[in-house]
RNA sequence: GCGCCCGUAGCUCAGUCCGGAUAGAGCGUUAGCCUCCGGAGCUAAAGGUCGCGCGUUCGAAUCGCGCCGGGCGCACCA
């Protein structure tokens, strides 16, 4: 017989309800509430309903679910409803078959049909990464790990704006601050990261670049005649087949490498790299331009302060209503193209919509980047295949991209605006199905505690000590441009270097397998750390929190799961057996701490489905701790080893097969790596 | 000015979508627990006008309105 699941016993209380309900009142209930009681001994799923109905009824909530409880015909799996407290009705599971269900193979999700685009990290290939982008990058990785998970479909893209400012100022750094002068001087200084002129980062290209970007921003503020810098470069990548534009095509490979190398060390992988250089090459913007002027949407102003500008008409949209000057300009009076109108067009191709697309290449990223070794990078990373748009000369066998049935724009708060804008875009050409599963994955920014920016200014140096404005305020946002910020792989570093010191304190002599698990561990608290937050929050970044592994952190989830490893590993050594044995498993009275762990071991599917829903993946993380939590207890409580009546230890082992396999699968839903000690 | 987000224990946060049983956790503090599956753990204590007010409701941290405090957005920047 199949044994019932969590969401199958759900589906099957609510039809029930809804049928009972009909039968004694003929009402049809809008909805029934489902909820895990406060405490197992009330139930373990409970409904609140006759609350709602005793307003209409005019009869006590009580009575109503008495009623309820008698007219119920139980779905299978379901032992009883019971009336308690204030009118609830409190439904208990035949906890046998349940447990059968759950030791038996975990039910595979089905393919779901459609494809789903998600977007993120889309760094500025101009620098390091600092720890907001890590946010960005995780938080867009465990969209993609759940979607997967639920048996989507997904394609993982990563901008690259090969072309802007951000670029065109390092490259205007390294020509006129560093001494560069041609493409061979500058792909030394790539490969050696040291410039002509001295400088040099021990820690790579990316890094020379992160102190070159915030010493132009000062040339830049100190002497203005130098800001034409700026526009040369530009000029020049934009007119292309010029040294400069090589130069800054160098700039921009090397950069994204260490990126790719920074996200790899944390198990990120991405399917393709589209390039706006390859955006403007393919002119995607004149064919949604094109679209857009026909739709009449873009009208030529001719008069007012946009006079010769294309701009997006919205004021009449509602979304947009209320806005002192809600049109948008997308061509600009010198006719150059902003931002958003690309993103438009890249949205376009996105869906399919745009009727011209991308050539392809294979790229293999440099995993080592100075700040990464290629060691650090997981295989299942390395060996995945990485696309980005090409130049020229594609390669063969390119998979097809785009065509999207749903797109994710991962990307933080403050582009809430330009995100709508883009939206608004596919709208207006008529496109309404797809500008409705054009969703903006908002989440707020990482900024810096005041105390967190004073230990910078320690480290760094005088120049990144905060205005006196800033000292005011609860939180500091960092700043590429002042080079204010907290680097994505010093992080790593710093957490490194305590894990292996813990690691080391727990035991002697071993190396390879210590720094393994000791990397495991850093990754792991770095990507808990960053997931635990609600993503509407602002994470004000403090060192001795990020660095902490004890309590709500990554470390707690996998010692976990190190622990249950153990068990197994000493019931093996005892010769015990290390598979629980259904005789008398059915017919066992589960402890109710052994069974509200496993309710909580079997709700991993419905709370994917609500992070995804929600797109809350701090969900997810807290679920884990919640579990990890609840086995740590039982851990304490039930030994099992060392139990001496086997059918305790047979139900025992059963919880403990069941933690471990759910575990496990939370933690690759986090994308936290499991130790194989600690 | 308009719009969005945040305000819950000393600190950092869950819980707010969809009102429901005694508002939870981690850190920190205090007091305990290793002849036991390794203590990155466990047990317990102390700690709360859920920013304020009004309203809706049998019932409000949760919904509505109005305030207060903080952050962000509203470019011919990206």
């Amino acid at each position: 017989m199949h044994a019932p699941t969590l969401p199958e016993l759900r589906a099957g209380l609510e039809a029930a309800i809804r049928e009972a309900v009909r039968a004694l009142h003929g009402a049809a209930l809008e909805r029934v509430t489902l909820e895990r009681p406060p405490r197992t001994e009330l139930g373990d799923l409970a409904s609140p309903v006759a609350f709602d109905l005793a307003k209409p009824l005019k009869k006590a909530p009580r009575s109503i679910a008495a009623e309820i409880a008698g007219a119920l015909h139980l779905p299978p799996g379901v032992r009883e409803a019971r009336v308690e407290g204030g009118g609830y009705l409190n439904f208990r599971f035949a906890r046998g078959p349940f447990v059968a269900g759950l030791l038996g193979p975990p039910a595979t999700q089905a393919p779901r049909p459609g494809k789903i685009v998600v977007e993120h990290t889309n760094i500025n290939p101009n620098k390091a990464a600092h720890i907001g982008h890590l946010r960005n990058a995780v938080l867009g990785d465990v969209l993609v790990r759940a979607l997967r998970f639920l048996g989507h479909g997904v394609e993982v893209q990563n901008y690259l704006d090969d072309t802007g400012v951000q670029v065109a100022d390092v490259v205007a750094g390294l020509l006129h601050l560093g001494g560069v002068t041609t493409l061979e001087t500058a792909r030394t200084a790539i490969r050696e990261a040291a410039l002509p002129t001295g400088a040099s980062h021990p820690k790579g290209f990316a890094y020379l670049c992160w102190d070159l970007y915030a010493e132009i921003g000062r040339t830049y503020a100190s002497r203005p005649d130098t800001q034409s810098w700026r526009a040369e470069v530009l000029h020049a990548i934009e007119q292309g087949g010029n040294e400069t534009a090589r130069i800054a095509a160098a700039v921009s490979e090397a950069v994204s490498s260490a990126h790719l190398a920074t996200m790899g060390r944390l198990g990120i992988a991405y399917d393709l790299l589209p390039r706006e250089s390859d955006i403007l090459r393919k002119r995607f913007w004149t064919r949604a331009f094109d679209m857009l002027q026909k739709s009449g949407a873009v009208i030529h102003e001719t008069e007012g302060k946009h006079a010769g500008c294309w701009v997006l008409r919205l004021s009449e949209s509602e979304e947009f209503a209320g806005m002192e000057e809600p049109d948008k300009i997308l061509v600009r009076s010198n006719g150059t193209v902003t931002y958003t109108a690309k993103d438009i067009a890249y949205q376009l191709w996105k869906f399919g919509l745009l009727g011209i697309d991308f050539d392809y290449e294979r790229f293999e990223p440099d995993w080592s980047s100075g700040a990464v070794e290629a060691s650090e990078i997981p295989a299942a990373v390395r060996d995945h295949p990485i696309w980005r748009t090409a130049h020229s000369r594609p390669s063969d066998g390119a998979p097809s991209f785009g065509r999207a049935d749903r797109v994710y724009n991962v990307i933080d708060v403050r582009q809430s605006y330009p995100q709508k804008v883009v939206r608004e875009g596919l709208r207006v050409l008529g496109f309404r199905a797809e500008a409705e599963r054009s969703e903006h994955f908002s989440y707020e920014i990482v900024a810096l505690s005041p105390k967190a920016a004073r230990e910078l200014a320690l480290r760094f140096g005088e120049e990144y000590r905060l205005s006196p404005e800033d000292e005011k305020k609860p939180f500091v946002e960092m700043s590429g441009r002042k080079g204010l910020g907290v680097k994505a792989d010093d992080l790593v570093e710093i957490l490194l270097e305590r894990s292996r010191q813990e690691v080391a304190a727990r035991r002697e002599g071993e190396t390879g397998a210590a720094e393994q698990d000791a990397r495991a561990i850093a990754i792991g608290a770095l990507r808990y750390f960053l997931l635990k937050f609600g993503r509407n929050k602002v994470i004000a970044f403090d060192f001795d929190e990020a660095v902490n592994f004890e309590g709500d952190t990554g470390p707690y989830l996998q010692y976990s799961l190190v622990r249950v490893e153990n068990i197994f590993r000493k019931l093996e050594e005892r010769g015990l057996p290390t598979e629980p044995s259904a005789e008398g498993l059915a017919e066992a009275d589960w402890e109710e701490d052994l069974w509200s762990l496993l309710l909580d071991a079997a709700s991993t599917s419905e709370v994917t489905e609500r992070a995804v829903a929600s797109l809350e993946p701090s969900t997810l993380a807290r679920h884990a701790f919640t579990l990890a939590q609840a086995f740590n207890q039982f851990y304490h409580r039930h030994p099992i080893a060392s139990e001496p009546d086997e059918q305790t230890r047979n139900r025992r082992l059963a919880v403990a097969r069941i933690f471990r396999r759910e575990m496990s699968r939370l933690l690759e839903l986090l994308g936290i790596p499991e130790p194989g000690r600690m």
